[in-house]
DNA sequence: CGACTTGTTGACGCCTTTCAACGTTGGTGG
DNA sequence: CCACCAACGTTGAAAGGCGTCAACAAGTCG
């Protein structure tokens, strides 16, 4: 349970490259991510104040209580955003996927670190150069609150499967809220890609990272799922959702 | 574990009452609500609005998955805003105290049931109404989106609680963050009411009855904590942040 | 006063954690 | 090519924290 946080490099601010080829006019979040709502003028003026910023497995995008000087769109890859306890003991608050974005509150400072399972690629704005864009455009303000209580009602879910939820019925309720994130964005399937560690379900559900484990090859004898090198395969879903059941 | 709802009595909807005597500029929770970014002449506007709903113990204001037909300031009293699985297990989301907005996220539909834990007045506007409103007040959108903001943290404030803190962290968080609530509208004090039983405690604690009921005996017995009837007064504040650090 | 609700306390049991060992995979260098 | 190593995942056995069950106390209301 213990984690080690010295080995999560910190991303070198010399690491960011000049806005994408063609713009945000080809950006491939665009209409999934909060630019969605934006016109192509306003695309132009926004993009003016964007970096794109790729991060490493393992690099930390920002860290929990840091002053929040930017604001992130995530384009590709998945980041893990979690807070630490001073004894080490971990919980993940969520998954950033491609179109989510990063700094919805707009507040202050940082209220969870974000680190990259994989590779990265997000798209950078200065807070409060972002800020006054959203201050001029009431409708991208619009769009953040909408994201801002969606955010909350998964927070809730959360909430009821840490507090009240056996560890199958956790497993079985992340396999399945993956899924359909993955479906928002990319296409629905039954195979799902698990991108982090067993290590990083364990601190998301509240278990160890054994009982993750157990639970998932207890699935997979039971023919719930199928275990799959990078991820599994949801054999009887009319099962895992009973097992889920809000 | 199993919650009887069937004891929670619909709020009447001839209950409602017209608007209070001398209208929102004399309102007790105005600087405290999301109308302390209003001038005068917008919150008379706002009061053409508004009724007055009052709420008696055990009242339901409204229930999860219901159409959201209004939205709510909270004038006095509180409520508990909770969740509920099929079989009758049930997450209380948060506690709603004066000051506080029901609805934040302008939703089709509540993602919580609102409970009064006792007297309770409300102050009710048509969620389509409002929304009208806020899309011609930018900075009324704002004020709301900031909450959100700050619910998301508490949010994730419950998480790591949820997920890896123990029973008697659990208690002494809880009565931590209830006293720092109280301190943002009422006034600071180390005694702490606790309007809510410990039925209501267990279900925001990811905890049974009994559980809770020894973690305070233990705190008390330990000098750490006074049970007083209907709170605790908080003996030994430092020890109890050391518990429910971070 | 008796019925009811709410809170406390004890004994016991189980689900999850803890501790430990082992297997698998992928990268590195001889 | 293969030994070596580290990171990750799996599996078993034992321990413990919290839940379950049950009885009792205290306060409330008719």
């Amino acid at each position: 349970m213990l984690i080690d946080t010295g080995s999560c490099e910190r991303v070198p601010h010399a690491c960011h490259h000049g806005r994408s080829e063609n713009g945000c006019a080809d950006c491939k979040v665009r209409l999934i991510s909060v630019c969605s709502v934006l016109a192509l003028a306003e695309l132009e003026e926004l993009e003016a104040l964007s970096q794109h910023l790729i991060l490493e497995k393992g690099q930390t995008l920002f860290g929990q209580g840091e002053h929040a000087g930017s604001v992130f769109n995530v384009i590709a890859g998945v980041l893990r955003l979690s807070r630490l306890l001073p004894d080490g003991r971990r919980q993940i608050m969520g998954f950033a996927l491609p179109g989510d974005f990063l700094g919805l509150a707009l507040q202050e400072r940082y209220s969870v670190s974000a680190e990259a399972l994989g590779p990265v690629t997000t798209c950078r704005f200065g807070r409060e150069d972002f800020a006054a864009v959203v201050e001029a455009k009431p409708h991208l303000l619009k769009s953040l609150h909408e994201r801002a209580g969606y955010e909350l009602t998964l927070a809730q879910e959360q909430m009821l499967l840490l507090g009240r939820r056996t560890a199958e019925e956790k497993v079985a309720a992340f396999l399945l809220s993956l899924r359909e994130r993955y479906a928002r964005t990319g296409h629905a399937s039954v195979t799902v890609e698990l991108p982090m560690g067993r290590q990083d379900m364990a601190d998301h559900l509240g278990l160890t990272i054994e009982t993750v484990s157990r639970m998932l090859n207890r699935l997979d004898r039971a023919h719930a799922i199928l275990l799959v090198p990078g991820g599994v395969r949801l054999l009887d879903l009319p099962r895992l959702e009973r097992m889920a059941t809000c």
